[in-house]
DNA sequence: AAAATAATTCGATGATTGTCGAACCACGCG
DNA sequence: CGCGTGGTTCGACAATCATCGAATTATTTT
C-alpha cells in the first residue's frame, strides 16, 4: 500500500527573480500596504492571515496574500489550521534597501 | 476688448497630498518606472518628453507622464512647443525618504 | 463521527489600466 | 499663410484586477 502524505505549501519566489515593478504592484494596494504595515509592527512575529484586520472578505483577504507572497515579500508557513505569515525582512532589505523603510515611515 | 491668453498648463499636487499607494501604483509599470530612471540619470537636467527611448506611441507615452505627474513625481513645464520634464527631486527626498535611491539601485 | 475553524479555489462581475490610431491644438518657421 | 513638430484628448479595445459568495479542503475540537 501507497502513501501519499498532502500537506499544503506555498512557492516562494527566490529574491533574485523579483523585478521592482512587481513589489511596487503588489504594494500600490491600500489593503496590502496595511497587511505588511501590520508585520512591519509585528517586530518578526509571525502572524495568522485572520490576525491581520480587514474589511474584506476571506476569499480577498487569501488574494492578497497570495499577491504579496508571489511578490516575494511575505513568507507564508502552514501550522495546522492557521497559516502563519511573515515579513521576508532580511531578504528584501539585501535585495531592496531602503524599501522596508520606506514603507514604515510613509503615509 | 477681453483678452484671455490661454497657455497650457499642467497640475501639480502638493506633495503632503500624495499618498504612497499612488506613488507605488505609479512605478509599478516598466515603461514608467523607465522614464524615471532616465530622468535620474540626466542628473538634474530637464528631459523633453520626446527625448527619453520608448518603443510606444505618442499617445502612451503622454498618458503615462500624465500618470507620473498625478502621483508627484516628475513636474513638467512648457517651453515653447516642447514640454520639459523634471523629477521633483528634493520634494520626493523629503517627503518619501529612500524613494529614489531604491528605484536608481533597483534591477 | 460530527462540528467548528482557517484558509484556498472557483466562477462571476464591475472597475481600472495600457495600448493605439485618429483627430486636434498650439507654436515657430519658411 | 501653410506646414512640420511636439504634445494632448478622445473613443475603443483587450487585459488585468479587486471583490464577492459559494463550494471545497484540511485540521482541530468536541
Amino acid at each position: 500500500m501507497a502513501w501519499c502524505i498532502v500537506v499544503k505549501t506555498y512557492s516562494h519566489p527566490a529574491m533574485h527573480e523579483i523585478a521592482l515593478t512587481a513589489v511596487m504592484q503588489a504594494l500600490s494596494d491600500p489593503c496590502r500596504l496595511a497587511i505588511v504595515r501590520e508585520l512591519l509592527g509585528a517586530k518578526g512575529r509571525a502572524l495568522a492571515c485572520n490576525e491581520v484586520r480587514l474589511n474584506i472578505s476571506k476569499a480577498t483577504r487569501s488574494h492578497h496574500f497570495e499577491v504579496l507572497r508571489a511578490a516575494g515579500i511575505i513568507h507564508t508557513k502552514m501550522d495546522g489550521t492557521k497559516c502563519m505569515t511573515s515579513l521576508r525582512r532580511s531578504e528584501l532589505n539585501k535585495r531592496f534597501p531602503g524599501l522596508l523603510k520606506l514603507i514604515a515611515a510613509g503615509n
